[in-house]
DNA sequence: ACCCCGATGTTGATCGATCAAATGGCCTGC
DNA sequence: GCAGGCCATTTGATCGATCAACATCGGGGT
């Protein structure tokens, strides 16, 4: 922000330093130190001629030697998954974007590194904390049973993250550790909801196959609304992530019958999108929903749930840095966050 | 890799460091300091010795203690752009994913931060150099008379560009950067032979309105082939990227008559394409060519440019890292890097 | 014999910050 | 009037590595 103009064309002056500070304000090291650390702890008259100075020279302390002596690199990891052949790897986008801009916010910078599975990925959390301190680590797409938070937790080495402990149903009883997730049971339930208000009786849902955590719970959102609504809820095809699977699975659903359709995400809303029209069966495509409203589904205009990334990554980076500061506070808290997502709404046929 | 099964379980003691390393093996510190760095500098009765000993506690040098010695921090510094609300979004993302893995096998990390507009991404680069000392930067998306470049050589900040440096046409004389860039023109030059050589003789360009780099490029390369080929190119439109714009520009082409179109981006090939479908003209779908070969071009079935994002990736870190470490070598290279596409041929009739 | 050299390895100083403990001044309470 | 405490600040030691300079030991070359 406060670039000073000086700054940038003066400086030909070795870097200031705590002790270069120092000397020129004639007070010792030791007070720079604290009136950075602890401004309180230093009183007026010192204060502000210390501050002067320190703003007069562009003095910024030095991560690295901060970092030797503190053990805190304030550096949080975060893997780059192999770049989503899938649509959806715009929400990792968004995702890393906000968790970047929060953690500015908190003081912490986000370090990136590629791992291409997760043994791969622990192998990385081990050599990133030697040699680069690296406080704490921001966990994706977590599993049933998942070997990384497991890691994590028998070396003490903080983390959060985006997604439940699957499959941790005596979570009563076990450790847990902190997490934020977003609901997305609630948001097929309220897209159900909502295609049922406008007159749907037979829902279709595309979902993954059965294991995957976040799969499973959108799946349960589908038929809890169906059953509570007193809907069939049997209209119902599992397939792996894509488009070409989304149109196929599609084609099958159309054939028993089907007025509206929820899909577990946009690839396979977008397949099909294709095969509604492909088949003539344009008059449904208005009563399609898709799962992460990617730019994709708000091109092509298809409804989608939109998960609240920046809200989840706000709270994700929150949860971390409390732990990092507070090593002793309370155990993984409750049940720790569960956010809601939200249907946009909107018609394929309004683009053209 | 060789994450040492014993090393998990046992270490209960403390770090293991140059001297705990060197009084264990009964060498000095500076020895196990040049096994490390240089390691034909030590005789080989002590090298295998230290080295089992390194080994065996799984001693890992702290980047911390190194980095203010050497004034390194082996950490380079990428924006996160503020994610891209257009379905090119992915690119990026290719490229960050590729990025990362390359620095990692040349010994590098990175770090990225967020910045709102290039005035941020200045003054970002100043607090990160001053407090990480970042070894230098990975920019993206240059432009013509861009801020950040010239920012970056008055401070004598190592940096490449994707992107070429727009408009320093005294390039000969001037100083100029590193960079590599990917040769849009011959990207659109092709898609049009590729066209023109199943048939077409009125070949449209839906590009971006003059005065991006980037644009400007892809247009001449559609110039340049038309000419060649003594086909029309006045069947242009340029309009800002997105998919409203690419379908109400479409209407337009169409209505002066076009049996293909080039576009500059998949956004906008992605809004022809429904503008070809909605008025019926189906036909004209396996003759659009997009931009950038997106998971949403793969999957809907348009025809792409290609761009080698890995191979760039892959150039961008070299030539950055050999800058960082040979700060005095031949000041910036020649027309250093341009990669060529490749058009990706495919048609959108086969997938339903 | 002598001197110098290369190959190995060692020691002291240093990078820039924070921690822990000590200092000196001033005020309060008995 | 003096012990005890609090405040603001200072001093010495330390984090873990590298740099620069110096020791040691065999060999050649002449």
């Amino acid at each position: 922000m406060a670039t000073t103009p000086e700054a940038a064309g003066v400086q030909r002056t070795a870097k200031p330093t705590l002790n270069s500070i120092a000397r020129a304000t004639g007070v010792s090291r030791q007070t720079v130190s604290n009136l950075l650390n602890d401004p309180d702890r230093v009183a007026e008259p010192t204060r502000t001629l210390v501050n002067d100075e320190i703003r007069r020279v562009g003095y910024r302390p030095s991560a690295a030697a901060r970092q030797l002596r503190t053990r805190r690199s304030h550096l949080l990891g975060f893997r780059m998954r192999p770049s989503g052949d899938g649509i959806n790897g715009s929400i990792h986008d968004r995702l890393l974007h906000a968790l970047t801009a929060r953690a500015h916010e908190r003081g912490y910078s986000l370090l990136v590194f590629a791992a291409a599975d997760d043994a791969a990925e622990i192998a990385a959390y081990q050599e990133l904390r030697a040699t680069n301190a690296l406080d704490g680590f921001l966990l994706t797409g977590t599993n049933h049973g998942d070997l990384r938070s497991d890691w994590l937790r028998e070396h003490a080495i903080p983390f959060v993250a985006f997604g439940r402990p699957w499959g941790r149903e005596d979570a009563a009883t076990s450790q847990v550790h902190d997490w934020i997730d977003i609901d997305g049971g609630a948001g097929t339930d309220d897209a159900v909801r909502t295609l049922a208000a406008e007159g749907a009786a037979r829902i279709g849902f595309l979902g993954w196959p059965e294991g995957s955590g976040a799969g499973d719970d959108r799946f349960d959102g589908y038929l809890r609304a169906c059953r509570a609504l007193g809907l069939p809820c049997d209209l119902v095809e599992r397939v792996e992530d894509g488009f070409e699977n989304g149109a196929e699975a599609a084609s099958r659903l159309l054939a028993r019958g089907i007025d509206a359709l929820v899909c577990v995400s946009d690839s396979l809303a977008l397949g099909a999108l294709a095969q509604m029209r492909g088949s003539g069966r344009e008059e449904l495509m208005a009563h399609l929903v898709g799962f992460d409203d990617t730019p994709v589904a708000r091109a092509v205009g298809i409804s989608s749930v939109d998960q609240p990334i920046e809200e989840a990554a706000r709270r994700m980076v929150d949860l971390l840095v409390h732990r990092i500061e507070h090593p002793d506070s309370p155990p993984p808290q409750n049940p720790v966050e569960l956010l809601s997502p939200t249907v946009r709404r909107r018609s394929p046929a309004n683009t053209y």
